[in-house]
DNA sequence: CTTTTTAACTAACAAACGTTAGTTTTGTAC
DNA sequence: GTACAAAACTAACGTTTGTTAGTTAAAAAG
């Protein structure tokens, strides 16, 4: 009992933390700030939480995790490379539509995480954009895919996914799953018709 | 010659500031930081600088405005919606590999104007996005484009552009010119094989 | 050489920052 | 109802921030 309230109020913290480093970026947002969304005092956040620090690296490495572990699933059992590049369109699009702002901190604040988290965070994207970076060369390989530069692919692919979250609202009138659909029409088949 | 010394002077704060701003983003860097940069103490940097808001400014909206004119002689002179995006492709590619810091800040930066330069930037920055979705939309009703939301395929190709300063680098052994082909034969043709 | 600008310097300010200390309120268990 | 723990509060701390004031050195103009 005890620990579950903790928990959400945490939880609580985390995710309003999250929406202010969205907009004003970490080092523009204060603590003070997100003890007015929570609806305390600056000092009081320190029942829940260590440091402001504290809050992006729970953010950062959550959805690292995330990425890596789903990552790992897809490379094991999706089969040919195009299905496996659609997976991880999946995967994007699915963690940015329904948690937007902590995708963005992930993805565009983690640079203000202090060290070794950091160097740490770092690492994990590097074994991430790889990973990507090797299901891409092994479809050129084999044939499957065009013969584009594969460092290129992936980063092209990453930049429009990492991106999502800062562009997309559902008052756009595009569902979760149009997106997936047309995202991948786009990486695969390209926009030229014929 | 008194004014061009004081704009080698200032040229050289702005550029030494981009860099920061894209390393450590702009309200973690300090006048201090740049001062240090550029050899001399912040006070001085006032000689030559409104503000570090000043300098902010100066970046985004030199790009911005070069972006827009950039974009609208492309309008004009090119003739089919594929070729009005692959010279899109090529406008991105060269800025963001000829001054990849400054690029960055117009991209992710912009967010720390100070009003009411926020919603100037803002407004050019919708406007230079609509102009792309319309190019998309006319080339769609055409049928030279293939039946995609040209929404989604406007967020995704600009994502993808707006991306390449923070990954580029000349010893990837990725020349603009190799960049420029593989983004538009996997933006244009897609991914895939046959 | 003298005068006038330009641009560097040192020193300091007021505000805002993350965080700590100490105290009071709130909620739960006996 | 008393006891205890959790979590809120107020107050303040030491730093760091962007910026200004006042002064000195360097460069350009006469």
């Amino acid at each position: 009992m005890v620990k579950e309230i903790k928990k959400t109020k945490r939880d609580n913290i985390t995710t309003e933390a999250a929406t202010l480093f969205k907009e004003r970026g970490f080092a523009a947002t204060t603590m003070r700030d997100i003890a007015g969304k929570v609806g305390m005092e600056a000092a009081s956040l320190y029942n829940h939480v260590k440091s402001k620090d504290d809050i992006l690296q729970e953010i950062c490495f959550r959805f690292a995790n995330e990425y890596l572990s789903a990552l790992d699933k897809i490379s094991q059992k999706v089969g040919s490379s195009a299905k496996k590049i659609e997976a991880i369109i999946d995967l994007h699009v699915t963690l940015s539509t329904e948690d937007a702002a902590a995708i963005i901190i992930t993805n565009y604040e983690w640079k203000h995480l202090p060290e070794p988290h950091f160097t740490d965070f770092k690492i994990m994207r590097k074994s991430y954009e790889k990973k990507i970076l090797d299901i891409i060369t092994e479809g050129v390989k084999d044939g499957s895919l065009k013969n584009i530069d594969p460092q290129v692919v992936m980063f092209t692919i990453l930049s429009a996914l990492r991106w999502i979250p800062f562009w997309y609202k559902e008052e756009r009138g595009v569902s979760p799953i149009d997106l997936k659909r047309n995202i991948k029409t786009l990486i695969l088949k390209g926009l030229l018709n014929g």
